[in-house]
DNA sequence: TGGGTATATGCTCACTTCGAGTATAAGTGC
DNA sequence: GCACTTATACTCGAAGTGAGCATATACCCA
């Protein structure tokens, strides 16, 4: 239903967008699905995702679509129907992520994207815009920890925060460098993996998330715009400790540096980032793996996909002894022959956990190593 | 910037309105910031809040305002800009919580409301919308524990929940009674003091929270619509024990049942609960309540204020072993001796806690009780 | 002046949880 | 049979949690 003009002004009206941010699992590697740009919002004008001004043609995105008055009574009713329609997976679990709405956001218009996070069981997709399914690490090369620290770390993001202390005006570098601390676990902080935004931040200031160097070219006040609103569970938090770094003339990228990990479309990278942060601080207190695991399942399996969403290896024994006590699966009676040494006991998901305590999840309280 | 017509179809537009839940607290009470409906969007027609359609005249609501594109870069300078201008009040913390967009959340147009949470110390507040703040226990009086059960539970609540059982249609019934167990804590389930929404809209359908009633006569199948999505952190994860209720012929409210509760215009107190939740979820793991407290306080103090938004008593002596362990505050050196005993130390926030630890809050686990 | 009361603060103790390691069970392939 | 792989069971010390007891220092009032 139209807005009726006089009453609205023209101001107080935008597209408002809706983003699915699907996330499945295969094997050991954590899924993101991807469409081609032209098919994320179709029958769009050309001018949106994937061209020159996004930062390059082939560039993939997030499935999106608009919302639709007449079709989607709610929200949660219009990314059903987008994902429906892109993809025909069903969805398992469905959480509203992030509302992005800054201006620049879609250059030439005010677009809101209201960001929903689904869950999917893994199974192959076609569908009309092309859609893939991505190794989530290949996007954060950074993220994943299971096989000890990513060289990308010490080869190129540490590099670059310090070149970036260095350049640093002297009543900065003690902001800076606490936040780069805090952000990647240097010195005397811990490695947190749930801080994926903030480091997704922090890389794209450095301009080593290439969506940064694309858009910088486009004028470098909208992307400092771009960074400002923090989504997410640590919302506002961090700006107590002082403003955060404006559009900063002082610091210069190094023209063009190489970017780290698989770019998206305009800012659906950060929002897979959002993403990723939300699912990981979940795994702790809500049973959400188990929306991307089949019926049955061997607690390695479970172990598994806990590690790859963690980014994180678990040591073995206490993780089935975590899952022993939280009540959270039952035996099928079944074995999984198929593991190349003693049989595997077969489990299933006690749905009932849900009404027992008040948050049932792995209580991974720190998401803990081996 | 209009958009251009011909591109954007006016289906892909709604107006986009920012809600803003200011919270505080003055002595023991936790405090919710609203205004007279008239004002939170100034130079509107009438028919919006506080009308007959929303639930009778006089209901307050919560400071909104619409996006304006050529003001607000961002969704949170939105939100800035109509804090100062209807309150005044200087915030220090703010978040983005939820996005609210069914259909008919608003009689007559397509509104989506993205709503904030904003942390502000207490101070009086006047401005052009009679700002005021509210008890916000007196909107949700079943959320206060802190002087044991609340009465209003076994007076109104339990006994809807009976008469609500006993009307199931029997395959109804086992998930209906988990459904009540799980939310208000009955039986073998313990109350969770985050399960505020939860809570809420289950009163809303039993027709115990007021605004149910006014928008019941507007026609059945529109309330039901409005209570689907599920906002905060237990998002889409309840989903998974099966559908929820659906609009049910079945259940007949109680003809007018007394509103448990202070109401608010149209869904603002809904919104209200999923601030509440979000802010005591995070009471655990970010120091957010330092950001309603002046800049020292007594230990003591800190406890009355964590209560007051816990809605929960804490044993005092425990309290004050996690604060002290988790390195949050620093001794001023100064004491307040108007405590009508032995005199209390005062105490700062260590800022530098948030680049320590990865989760600095008090680790109030299960928020338990004394 | 001294006791009663209120609040603040310090400490103990049993119990649970957590991280990490060691040991055993039961399959496969040769 | 053996070597190898994966699954599962159990142990033990360190740390954290819930509850209570004890002490310190103010005020009030007889």
């Amino acid at each position: 239903m139209p807005t009726s003009p006089g009453r609205t002004s023209s101001r107080a009206s935008a597209r408002v967008g809706l983003s699915a941010v699907i996330i499945s699992v295969e094997g050991t590697t954590p899924l993101l699905l991807t469409v081609e740009a032209s098919a994320a919002f179709p029958g769009e004008d050309a001018g949106f995702p994937g061209d020159d001004a996004g930062g390059g043609p082939g560039l993939a995105c997030l499935p999106g679509a608009h919302l639709d008055d007449s079709l989607d009574g709610t929200l949660e009713q219009g990314v059903r129907r987008l994902v429906s329609t892109q993809t025909g997976l069903p969805v398992r679990y469905f959480e509203q992520l992030y509302t992005f709405g800054d201006r620049d956001r879609v250059p030439g218009e005010r677009e809101l994207a209201v960001a929903y996070l689904a869950l999917v069981r893994y199974q192959a997709v076609q569908g009309p815009g092309c859609p893939r399914w991505q190794d989530f690490y290949q996007l954060f090369p950074w993220e994943d920890w299971r096989n000890g620290r990513p060289e990308v770390i010490d080869r190129a993001i540490i590099p670059a925060i310090e070149a970036w202390l260095a350049a640093s005006a002297p009543d900065r570098l003690a902001t800076r460098t606490e936040r780069a601390d805090l952000t990647f676990g240097l010195r005397h902080a811990r490695w947190d993996p749930v801080r994926v935004l903030d480091r997704f931040e922090l890389l794209y200031e450095l301009r080593l998330a290439d969506e940064a160097a694309a858009r910088l070219a486009a004028g470098p006040a909208r992307a400092a715009a771009r960074v400002s609103p923090t989504p997410g569970s640590s919302g506002g938090s961090r700006r107590r400790g002082g403003p955060r770094e404006a559009a900063d003339g002082a610091w210069q990228p190094r023209a063009r540096s190489t970017g780290l990990g698989v770019p998206l479309a305009l800012d659906h990278r950060r929002i897979a980032a959002a993403a990723l942060e939300r699912l990981r601080g979940k795994l702790a207190y809500r049973p959400v793996v188990f929306e991307v695991l089949p019926e049955s399942f061997t607690l390695s399996r479970l172990q598994q996909v806990v590690e790859a969403f963690a980014g994180q290896a678990l040591h073995k024994q206490n993780f089935r002894r975590l899952v022993g006590a939280a009540n959270l699966v039952e035996p099928t009676g079944e074995e999984d022959l198929r593991t190349g040494g003693r049989p595997a006991e077969l489990y299933r998901f006690r749905r009932e956990v849900l009404r027992e305590r008040p948050a049932p999840g792995l209580g991974l309280r720190r998401l803990g190593g081996p």
